[in-house]
DNA sequence: TCGCAATCATTAACATGTTAAATATATTGC
DNA sequence: GCAATATATTTAACATGTTAATGATTGCGA
């Protein structure tokens, strides 16, 4: 009978620990601007793809939305972006960046870049593009 | 002057996504058993390293301490652990599965191999590996 | 046009993640 | 032996993750 992997072999638990080992130099930037690395996502996503529905933001960034409707509201109220009416669809909302939103980005560009090169570098890099490749497979299976 | 990865191409992104990816059917199956994938790997590293102090625990299982401490307060509930006093060290702690716990291992653990051995399958086994080997480098680093 | 289904988003409720502060016990230095 | 420090864990407070339920609006068909 086939038995479980060891943890130490476990593929959940190996993407969550690497997970925590590349946020942390990230999250040490933006606890200086006040942001958590969600917050940062969003304002990453709007920055790269401009004004965006909930739901289409929500998988840029990859939120689910209910997280990502208080995520937006506390943005909001700190006035990083705004929520706009749709025109014809009163359902739906667009979701803008705003120049203070803007200004944040363009601060801490560069070290944010500065970091995932140095992760790029260490792994080198056709050792960092083979891991993007392979969990971007394992997220099209099926 | 260098410019941030896509958020297409950004590793907190991806593993973010793979993980989510991994874990939906491993939900599916726990939530049947009413454990979130946190308590799964809590019974799990119990199971695979005998009792254990909270640090070591929480090492293993890729927890936080303040996450962990409320997790085993509710399993410790449910009766599916228990936690001892050290003998020396009043500090200390030490957590034991119990054979409730040991039992959900036990009816789960076929199924679990089954979706480990459905990704591993799916990559192709030498990929899975390379994946498994970069995420621990990843986390080697520095 | 009325009502019903479909879609999109939010709210609700509870579990976990994260950082900082508090607690409790052990150890060290004097 | 006692105060100061170090260690192990828990609590506290707030943000996010997750699933289910609710709300709001549109579009369609009788």
């Amino acid at each position: 009978m086939k038995h479980l992997p060891s943890t130490q072999r476990s593929l959940p638990i190996a993407l969550i620990r690497a997970r925590e080992h590349v946020m942390t130099p990230i999250r040490q930037m933006l606890s200086e601007s006040g942001l958590t690395e969600q917050q940062w996502r969003v304002l990453r996503v709007l920055d790269e793809h401009g004004a965006l529905e909930p739901s289409q933001l929500a998988k840029h960034a990859a939120l689910l939305l209910p997280s990502q409707t208080r995520i937006v509201q506390s943005m909001a109220q700190k006035g990083l972006l705004v929520r706009c009416e749709h025109k014809n669809d009163r359902r739906r909302t667009v979701i803008k960046i705003t120049d203070a939103g803007q200004a944040i980005i363009n601060d801490n560009a560069a070290k944010a870049a500065a970091i995932a090169g140095q992760f790029r570098d260490k792994l080198g890099p056709r050792r960092f593009e083979t891991l993007l490749d392979i969990l971007d497979d394992l997220r099209d299976l099926e």
